[in-house]
DNA sequence: AATGAATGAGCCTTCATTCAT
DNA sequence: TATGAATGAAGGCTCATTCAT
């Protein structure tokens, strides 16, 4: 019940140092029972996917996943929760090692977002869809999560306005819309798509500044 | 045995007269059947909502509901097609309504868009969250459609970068991101919410210029 | 959901008319299921009986069985409250027909409970086998009935003591000792035995006479 | 692989002397494992109750529980054959015990099955409702036992009626009788219960002898 | 169109049981 | 004996679907 859950040497959330390297991404490393549950939950959704497929994609008896996981409920909620806890954890991490300028850390967590959004796109993805079907505790939890998240971005886009490098009257709704095109990248992006995660990064990152930038008045 | 599916007078894709008002929203014309399984399908997914429960919510019996669709993977197809319908005609009518200017073409279709993931929030989120609960053939179509919308969108933006009104060196990854907040609109839209519609129109527009006006080098 | 359960002309609980002929018994007229978890429960008892074998045994598909009840706890709780109706009908039927003399009062309950428990034998015994199975709702139900049934009884002793034609100084403790008489004949009477009912009635009736007019003290 | 079942200080059947003191009671001796199922068959019955809840209740793991016992079903029996054991056993020792009045034997032995299902109310409850529980072949060796049981008091009343000490002329069914009088106390009795064991024994003693004083004709 | 009755397949979950450590 | 891991079979229940009326 215990060995296969979020693993033993996957830094927890609010343990920043733990993604010092927040660029950098390995391997998933999440328990065979989780990652064959992303899989179908990407493919089919959380009721679209049988505990038998989770089953049969883990190489397990449908018994041999309760051993792991008391319930359906508790393999997304555990799927859930560590994307969560990543995201927050690497964007926390761009943000501690941006320095002062008011670019550079916006840039730093939108570019944070933008890298797990690509590198776990499998997540990400499930992350926001899935949201509904997740027990109402852990859907709050997991809301309450997503908000600080969002709230990161607005704020710092405040600071950039405050400093008057940016120019947007609407914050919150540019971070909104960062958010979005996140999202929006899950979908779309293929590692072995015509362009490289770098190259990506870049055009995604000058439409993030565009954004930023954005008047209401033309 | 289809008696109640793409009503009557809604009008049919192509026909562009028909969505003269393409800024103009109603009461949603849907038979009840699909909305009912609309509304299901936005709160629980097409694999989370029994038949039972669209007839339940639309007060028919289920071999009531048997009756105008042959298959819950029929309505759907349905509400999908009728959603695409919908989409497609608005935005074409805004496109021959725009005149010659880039820009006026380019910010009718985008606000086309805008205003019906607004106004259909339902039908645009379910369009797109379950485009992967279609049986192959219609999801075929339904992804062809899609792509039609979205090549509308770059063609107008590589004229305008032709023109010389818009400075992005990525029509196509802008098509995708603008595409990507009207969706995310969808999802955290509220009619009640503190901005009207009209006041979003702007704010989301200013953001789509933004956009396309981004460049790659900052 | 309703053609099966307790059948519509089966006489309610209360209606004493209806069991006018309190001592006749033809065939039982469960609905099949009911019949079906009958069998099955005096034989493996509630928690060792399937929907499936309920299913099999009426000659239905699962679901089958589930258009008529909600939930294998329903078929049980409708079994139980079937039987207990019975019972209370029938033993205030025999009642009201006994006239005035309080022997003669006591034993017309007495025999009809005799003559239900061996009639309805099987319904008898898993009356009070499977009370435990009951959820706590239907469980307090049929315990009040239960004690209802056993208040008739104390209280025509008490009387029979009252008019010195019995001389038990423990009337509850006789009624108890009635019950379990007949619901020991439940376990062990066969339609096909060596004795006829009526006969049995005799003998059983003797007792009960016996330990009405038993004494503390030898 | 039985180290703890019918414990090593429990008298085996048929050793009369062992129950030497057959009236008295200490605390029930059963190994942990069976008192943690007999506590859990009398509340839930033998299908309803689990080998995990057994080891729990017993603070065994699942396979300490299948070291001491190689199925649930074998627990089942050893409880059942415990508790016969040890009712036969007192009830040979008090027959032993009480000289050559046939009425005293009569007593002594209905006194020895009171006291058992007062003292041992779980494990009589158990060994009559679950009968039906066990294989065929622990099945047929516990009803001989029972039988057996049986049998006994159906001679002493033969013995006390060929004395002219009683009356009934069906001792089998009087036999029955005072069977289905113990099985109802170890329903009902508590030990806490407002009257004292002791005072039951005699009320209940007052009812077997009118029992077998009984005569068919009123 | 509704009602009632029905079903094969499948769902989530638990069962008794086993084996390696 | 505990722990951990595992499984075939089965459990209660629901699914989409059909058909007669």
């Amino acid at each position: 019940m215990t060995v296969d859950a979020p693993d033993a040497d996957t830094p927890e959330a609010g343990d920043t140092a733990a993604w010092d390297d927040w660029r950098t991404y390995g391997e998933p490393d999440l328990p065979r029972i989780l990652a064959a549950a992303l899989e179908a939950f990407v493919e089919h959704g959380y009721h679209g996917t049988s505990i038998r497929d989770i089953a049969a994609a883990s190489g397990l008896s449908v018994p041999g996943v309760y051993h792991h996981y008391r319930s359906k409920q508790e393999i997304l909620a555990a799927l859930m929760s560590a994307t969560m806890d990543e995201l927050l954890g690497r964007s926390r991490a761009a943000l501690a090692s941006a320095g002062d300028d008011p670019v550079a850390r916006f840039e730093a967590v939108v570019e944070s977002m933008l890298r797990f959004h690509m590198a776990r796109r499998g997540q990400a993805f499930v992350g926001s869809s899935e949201m509904r079907s997740l027990d109402p505790d852990e859907r709050a939890a997991h809301i309450a999560l997503r908000d600080e998240q969002q709230a990161m971005l607005r704020v710092l886009l405040e600071e950039g306005v405050a400093a008057g490098v940016f120019a947007t009257p609407y914050p919150a709704d540019v971070a909104r819309a960062i958010s979005s095109l996140c999202v929006g990248m899950a979908s779309w992006y293929r590692e072995d798509g015509p362009q490289s995660a770098d190259e990506l990064v870049v055009r995604e990152l000058a439409m993030a500044r565009a954004l930023a930038d954005s008047g209401a008045t033309g």
